[in-house]
DNA sequence: ACTAAACTAGTAATCATTCCTATTTTTAAG
DNA sequence: CTTAAAAATAGGAATGATTACTAGTTTAGT
């Protein structure tokens, strides 16, 4: 994997936001940084990182892949109002790996590990929703 | 919700097999019994028996949906190899429900629901992987 | 049987993602 | 500092799962 400018830029856009952006809106926000940048480019890189641990590719329920580069094990919440995902805290993300009797679950298939997806409705939109209804 | 034939097709089909079939695969399986059925037609009746909780759709790592009949809460693998999806043993489906401490990981959100995803290799292609280096 | 609502087949459209290609960058060696 | 091979890029075409559209058909209740 050689270097690369564009590359480095959508890391750094990656390290630098929690809001767990689509491909679409990493294109979106470093065309700022790097105006002739394609979004395939975007894809390759996206794949790239992901590929190689530097990032997390979340799958959600909206169908479409969202990233974070915070690698640490850790929930996520996706929000079925504004289909954007959140951290959640990391209290409880290990308690499950403690809990889970994996030979008893796998009977005769190889489990290599597991995520969890929760989700629900966002802060931002049961504040929204609280204050139309107010 | 009128009644169709086609919809009974695809929910005694999906009621007799334990395989997780995508939209895809249902229409192949269920043109022996119904020729003239659209794959449209498959599609929407998927989702809107979904929508109405008479199936559960998956969002597998592949990025393609797959049904399943069974509405009880339990387990699926995913194996990375064939791309196939499993039943995991109910055993510990309802512990992780149990060990959550769902306000603890809110945090001004609200959590409705969780899923988890288990990825690995099946039975099957441990076996044939066996047998070739055997 | 009659009518409105629901459903269907077939096809076109959508949209996230990947693939392709000619050109440009990067890297390591001479 | 050249130079050549490997890797990466922009831009656009292609793919593939899924949804939308439409004219005609089926269903359910009267």
């Amino acid at each position: 994997m050689n270097h690369s400018r564009q590359r480095d830029v959508i890391l750094d856009y990656l390290k630098g936001t929690s809001s767990h952006p689509t491909a679409e809106e990493v294109y979106e926000n470093i065309r700022v940084l790097e105006p002739n940048i394609s979004l395939g480019t975007v894809y390759r890189n996206l794949k790239q990182l992901a590929d190689n641990g530097m990032i997390q590719r979340l799958h959600m329920n909206d169908g479409i892949d969202h990233f974070d580069a915070d690698t640490s094990r850790h929930h996520h919440l996706f929000c079925t109002n504004c289909c954007r995902v959140y951290d959640l805290g990391q209290a409880g993300a290990d308690s499950f790996s403690r809990n889970v009797n994996f030979a008893e679950l796998e009977g005769g298939n190889k489990i290599e590990g597991f995520v969890i997806y929760f989700y629900g409705k966002c802060r931002n939109c049961i504040s929204a929703e609280n204050e139309k209804n107010a």
